[in-house]
DNA sequence: TAAAAAATATGAGATATCTCCTATTTTTGA
DNA sequence: TCAAAAATAGGAGATATCTCATATTTTTTA
């Protein structure tokens, strides 16, 4: 991890304004900090100092359970925070957030800030954007799971992550992230090979049949 | 539905502050409206025109799928919103919410005080704080449901509703909340029973070993 | 208050998903 | 750069869950 200094810091926040995110000054105190892949932004179980805000790249959140298990929760993307359920909330079980991709984020130090930020309207109104889309979405996709087999998400999925028609996620990820086991996730994919929706090749899938995967994951939505 | 009126709305808000809630007068069009079990408090896919309050009661939020399937995504208590999402997106499927019992809320008409909400710091700190709660509880549920099998949620739901060690919901909302097959619910209740955790007494069931489910329903808990 | 609708109950067989196992290939780290 | 760890791959059998079918009881509604 890096945090950017003076000149690399004051060149990045000028190419890349905050200004719409707060009504006072955070400079002072805040820190831009770039994070490689596979890195760790937040240890699980272990509490932020930090409010983050993403700029650039992407991340993964993580929650171990006590039966082993691992479950990939969701994606962060641009634009969104990290560490907002710790600045609202004293006892709060902190999630494992790794970076997907090369992450840049700034991060303002709670202990700061904290009190400043809850009074903030403008900051209040983003994050409460922000907190109602997260709902939401978390929201649709347990009921998603409630209501539909491995099929219609993994169709999903496919189509979510691929990039110029071929899917090239590690199984590994693809399981934690729908909740199967490693060997129940290989025989659905290779049945959608057999089918014709993709085709293996090496270690990629190209997406063959893309109105059928589509027809899948349409499924899910609410019309 | 009853809309109360003059002196009786009157009462009922000086019994039930809502003082807390907001830093501008919201009185003039404001209504006090009461629904008993079972009636639609929204129906969904309706858009709202009221951002609701709940002062008095409990209701549920249910969700159609395409493929037919009801989920029943959450409960509502005491103190939350409802419509907060049409509040604050354009487009939003709207989700049908159904009281639970006789339920007591207050209602503001959306497009006469759409903006000033939006601008009242008291306001959306509260409704922030809501929502992270909403977000964190859906994405506790949400890894839930991936990771552990109908066994934990069935005595985690049992546990939660159970009114002094009676369980005695409906069949057909617990197969809704837990999304799965009325047969198989069955199954596992009556598994429930042999093991001796339950005691079937007509149509309700007493908890006969407490700490067997408790133990269940532990498992779900991030320590 | 009788007919219709909803909820409860259970059997039987099909399908989805898991666990355990083993082997090979790829990636990582000392 | 080589040994260890992680990821890929697939077989075999067990378990969880679903679908369909049927019967009874309870609740709702005209």
């Amino acid at each position: 991890m890096e945090i950017y200094q003076g000149k690399k810091k004051q060149l990045y926040l000028e190419k890349n304004s905050i200004a719409h995110l707060f009504s006072f000054p955070v400079e002072e105190f805040m820190e831009v900090r770039e994070y490689q892949r596979d890195d760790w932004i937040i240890q699980e179980g272990m509490r932020p100092a930090f409010l983050f805000y993403v700029l650039e790249g992407k991340a993964k959140i993580y929650i171990t359970h006590q039966n082993g298990k691992v479950s990939l929760i969701n994606f962060i993307n641009e634009n969104e925070y990290i560490g907002e359920m710790e600045l609202l909330h004293d006892v709060y079980y902190t999630k494992g957030i790794q970076a997907l991709t090369k992450t840049v984020c700034i991060a303002l130090p709670m202990h700061y800030y904290r009190t400043k930020l809850l009074e903030d309207t403008k900051f209040l109104r983003e994050l409460t954007r922000f907190l109602s889309v997260k709902a939401t979405l978390m929201a649709a996709k347990y009921s998603q799971l409630l209501a539909f087999p491995l099929e219609n998400r993994l169709a999903d999925f496919i189509l979510q992550t691929a990039d110029e028609g071929v899917y090239k996620e590690k199984h590994v990820v693809a399981c934690d992230y729908l909740g199967i086991s490693y060997r129940h996730f290989m025989h659905v994919l290779t049945q959608f090979c057999n089918k014709g929706y993709l085709q293996k090749e090496g270690r990629t899938y190209l997406i063959k049949q893309f109105n059928s995967l589509d027809a899948l994951a349409e499924m899910l939505k609410n019309k």
